[in-house]
RNA sequence: GACCUAUAGCUCAACUGGUUAGAGCAUUGCGCUGAUAACGCAAGGGUUGCGGGUUCGACUCCCGCUAGGUACACCA
């Protein structure tokens, strides 16, 4: 009997069914490297539509981490998408190179500029260090399966790069965007520069919060403008107070500001037998007073803020007088209602300071001490000063009262633990105000796709309420700003735009150096005397904030703005803006037809993850365990839109999935051993109508699957998928298909037809993979029969997928319900399994009796009803003969229908299985049923419908 | 204070508010042994984060709370 298996038609793949990505992606890549294909993609989309994502560049500094991970894959997958839709794709990753994290790097080993190393030596240093970093990522990347110009990718320190970010720089300037000022920056005294606001963070921090008396030099004179309650004046000395958190502030003071619109209240006190009258806003009387814990007060007179303005008051331990002046800033919300100014430490300060003219005093030096000759803290830190300062108050009797609050305060992003302080230093800003450039850039986010919407209206309120941009930076590792200012006038010289050319292509030839070793008189010749050569350096956001005009401007075969720019939602305030602003200063539009964010990566619990908390999933590890298109479809899967959680469950259940997609498309292969499309493939006309069926399914998936490319939303695509390998193709389709596969003649139309099918099938489902499963889907490709491209990732949409008509007898209505009476057949099948009655459908006789709608249909498919049951035999009666014992079901066409099962009384047919009762009528093959017999050694069995 | 998120153990559905909230995976039981470190069938599993409200009707709209996330802020 082992004698009739040979006569089968079995499955036959070398595919393997082990997926073993660890091992064989790397050799996948191998060969993608030899064939060029990167190259080989980009000379066949010569001509085609352009699709530019812009890649925004990664820090090059230290190990790839998911979130590296999620972002490069999920640009691969659109980019790859796009090259499957008959676009131009091209895809060039980037890194940023600049800047302090690298400089710190290399200080560890080197040491400080202007110690064992000059600047040269400093800056050659973190070029090179910069250098091994974006090899080491680039390679990780790689290992992704991430396609693109690894060849040649753009990084911010190449000399070319240098000099088009001076040009760019230099083109700000020349349009009228570029101020320089004195004006409070965040400043971290770790970094001795000058901060972005994107290098801020939050962090909680207890600071001394103290009560300060500002005595009224003219008490006649206040005493004048207030309205007096029962004609009390009261007595003692008269103070303003105010409240601050930050008491070394206090030797910069340079004014009190009170709310015009507030009303205060002059507060006649006692206290240890003296008497003092306090002046603070009214609605902060009760708190304040409670804090300081007076009970015995009592108010003798109002004023309105408005009418203080210009009182002299005494600084609380400088010989010298500060006005009061009014200030909308001025809140309710803590303190006193009168706040201390000082111009050179804050940014509010700065702005009402300066429309009283007050000077912008900054007695701090760059690294946080009191500058020489700062009267009683010279030298002192300003953090330590604190203390010195409420210990000064209190000996001059100014201080009314000291507490320690905990408050949210910025720190540097680099150095953590660094409180920021404002400081005010000469620095270089591009002006939000000048030539307009907040409204242009407010008109250029509106013309914007954001995604998801919310991107908007977060960029919108940035840069609607942001303060102007400090470029400047006192650091050694960055692009210098090249420009020479007159030593009196302090005036940009008037051939700018001539000389920075001059620089930017000194800069190409020789880097940044070309710069900081340039003379001044070498440009200027005699003018030289008469110009400063400015030593700042730009910001690493400027950088990559002109990466469109290095790559998308520079580069052939990219364009300008790009089709899409896609970061984590952090790039609001980060990339996004920086980008958005030096591309409307230098052009008036975004450089960005749509942005799209993604959220970050959590843990299971949906925390963030962190070493400390042991929760971080490590790219490397997933690629090395599980490969690298499991961590791709773990990205595909998973709604990238807000927080994406991973774990090891989480891989391990995509995996599971992979496995069953992996499987699903080895069976698939199987089929189709001795297939060749060329000889072999039917008609769409001439194939059995359950397999036009399998073929038109997938076709209504391909929409489906390229609406998701299409629209971004990778998750739903792969659930399809999934779900179209589990229940249509294991459950319904393949199911059935196996006795047409392996009984019936090699070459019988029947066993074609459905070859066919799955011949399109798989072809079609290695396409719908490649953007996400892209080493598997070129796996499969090559397994495939027939003449196809290299690499599926150089094919496009498989076309020969069709649909079904409406009009077909045999239409997607017609497979629904058969699907339906399948469903209530298997039911009935359990129940038969339970009671131990039955094992393989195939032994058992099923009588179907049906309503006269349902009979009809079932009709349709005559004898073959019960291969689609998979059952030895299927009869279609009326109901209304049907016997007791027959259970009824309800489809969701509301056709009734009543089953009733029994074990099949006869032999089974040793080669297919099927129990039937013409088993052994032929002598010569008497385990055989009359069907077999016919498919061995007759002209073999017809089939219609499936 | 602002914005986003919260649906079975996991990943996702549920159109503009409309029957009993759906899939797949996982789990459990069963079958098959011609996809076998596979495959098929079936079953259990949800107070849609919590509490209010609007409505004939709420996963969906409104308010509050909780948890988590994110970006910001002139808290002097």
């Amino acid at each position: 009997m082992a004698e009739y298996k040979k006569t089968l038609n079995l499955p036959k793949t070398k595919f393997p069914m082990k997926a073993n990505l660890a091992q064989r992606e790397p050799e996948t890549l191998k060969r993608w490297e030899q064939m060029d294909l990167y190259g080989k993609l980009c000379a066949q989309g010569r001509g085609r539509p352009k699709f530019i994502l812009h890649d925004g560049p990664p820090y090059a500094n230290g190990e790839i981490h998911i979130g590296h991970a999620v972002n490069k894959i999920l640009k691969d997958i659109i980019v790859k998408s796009k090259w499957l839709s008959g676009f131009d794709a091209p895809y060039v990753p980037g890194w940023d190179c600049h800047g302090l994290p690298i400089e710190l790097q290399v200080e560890k080993k080197v040491g400080k500029v202007g110690r064992k190393v000059d600047a040269k030596g400093f800056r050659d240093a973190c070029r090179d260090y910069a250098a091994r970093q974006v090899k080491k990522q680039s390679k990780d990347f790689q290992r992704l399966g991430v396609l693109g110009d690894w060849k040649d990718p753009y990084l911010t320190m190449d000399y070319q790069f240098e000099a088009d970010i001076i040009r760019a720089f230099g083109k700000v300037v020349s349009n009228g965007h570029v101020d320089q000022g004195c004006k409070p920056v965040y400043w971290c005294t770790d970094c001795q520069s000058a901060l972005a606001e994107a290098e801020v963070e939050y962090a909680d921090r207890t600071s001394p919060a103290i009560d300060v008396r500002f005595r009224v030099l003219e008490p006649e004179a206040l005493l004048s403008r207030c309205h007096h309650v029962e004609g009390k004046t009261g007595s003692g000395e008269i103070s303003v107070v105010i409240w601050t958190t930050t008491p070394w502030t206090l030797p910069a003071n340079q004014a009190v500001a009170v709310n015009p619109e507030f009303e205060y209240a002059l507060v006649q006190c006692r206290q240890d037998g003296h008497d003092e009258r306090l002046l603070l806003a009214s609605a902060m009387l009760k708190d304040s007073m409670g804090r300081y814990g007076i009970d015995d007060y009592q108010v003798v007179a109002y004023c309105p803020g408005q009418a203080l303005e210009g009182m002299k008051l005494a600084h609380p331990f400088y010989q010298r007088e500060v006005p009061v002046i009014l200030g909308e800033h001025v809140t309710q919300e803590a303190g006193t209602g009168a706040v201390h100014t000082a111009p050179g430490h804050g940014q509010e300060d700065y702005v009402v300071g300066s429309r009283y003219g007050l000077p912008v005093d900054n007695p701090v030096g760059a690294d946080g001490r009191f500058l020489e000759g700062t009267e009683l803290f010279a030298g002192e830190s300003v953090f330590t000063a604190n203390d010195k300062v409420i210990e000064t108050l209190q000996a001059r009797g100014a201080l009314v009262h000291h507490q320690a609050v905990t408050h949210s305060y910025p720190h540097c992003w680099r150095h953590k633990q660094t409180p920021i302080i404002f400081r005010a230093t000469p620095q270089w800003f591009i002006s939000m105000a000048k030539n307009s450039l907040r409204q242009t850039a407010m008109a250029a986010v509106d013309k914007v796709e954001w995604m998801p919407d919310w991107g908007k209206a977060r960029i919108q309120g940035m840069v609607e309420n942001r303060p102007d941009w400090c470029v400047s930076r006192q650091r050694t590792w960055g692009v210098p700003i090249t420009l020479f200012v007159h030593k009196q006038t302090g005036a940009l010289h008037p051939r700018t735009p001539e000389l920075v050319e001059q620089v930017a292509q000194a800069v190409e030839k020789q880097g940044i150096d070309a710069w900081f070793e340039l003379r001044t008189e070498d440009l200027l010749g005699d003018e030289a005397a008469d110009y400063d050569k400015i030593s700042d350096t730009l910001d690493v956001w400027f950088d990559s904030g002109v990466t469109y005009e290095a790559v998308l401007r520079r580069r052939e075969g990219l364009t300008f703005p790009a089709d899409l720019y896609l970061e984590g939602s952090d790039q609001h305030r980060g990339w996004f803006q920086s980008s958005l602003l030096t591309s409307c200063a230098n052009y008036g539009h975004a450089p960005y037809n749509a942005v799209l964010t993604h959220g970050f990566t959590v843990d299971k619990d949906g925390k963030k993850m962190s070493k400390s908390e042991g929760n971080v999933v490590a790219p490397q590890d997933v690629t090395k365990t599980y490969g690298a298109d499991i961590l791709r479809l773990w990205v595909a899967a998973t709604d990238y839109r807000t927080e994406m959680r991973v774990s090891d469950e989480i891989i391990k259940r995509i995996a599971d999935a992979y496995r069953r997609i992996r499987n699903t498309a080895k069976y698939l292969l199987s089929n189709l051993s001795d297939f060749d499309p060329q000889q072999h493939l039917l008609e769409p006309g001439a194939m059995l109508p359950l397999d036009r069926w399998a073929v038109a399914t997938a076709y209504r998936l391909q929409q489906q699957v390229l609406a998701a490319y299409e629209r971004y939303e990778f998750h739903t695509l792969y659930h399809r998928i999934h779900n179209f390998c589990s229940v249509e193709m294991g459950g319904f389709y393949l199911d059935i298909i196996k006795d047409r596969q392996y009984t019936m003649p090699q070459d019988s139309a029947g066993r074609r037809s459905a070859q066919t099918a799955i011949y399109h099938i798989v072809s079609a489902m290695a396409c719908w993979l490649a953007p996400v499963l892209s080493f598997t889907a070129d796996e499969i490709w090559r397994y495939l029969p027939g003449e196809r491209k290299e690499s599926v990732l150089l094919a496009e949409w498989y076309t020969q997928l069709f649909d079904l008509d409406e009009q077909e007898e045999m239409n997607f209505a017609f497979w629904q319900q058969v699907i339906e009476v399948r469903d209530a057949f298997l039911k009935e099948m359990e129940k038969l399994r339970n009671q131990e009655q039955a094992g393989s459908s195939l032994a058992v006789d099923a009588d179907l009796y049906c309503g006269q709608e349902i009979y009809q249909q079932l009709q349709k498919l005559g004898d073959e009803l019960r291969f689609i049951l998979i059952s030895a035999s299927a009869r279609v009666l009326r109901d209304t003969d049907k016997t007791p014992g027959a259970v009824h079901y309800t489809l969701s066409t509301n056709d009734e229908l009543w089953i009733s099962l029994r074990p099949s009384p006869h032999r089974k047919c040793e080669r297919c299985w099927h129990f039937r009762e013409d088993v052994g009528t032929d002598a010569t093959h008497p385990d055989l049923c009359g069907r077999c017999v016919q498919n061995i050694d007759g002209a073999g069995e017809a089939r219609c419908y499936a």
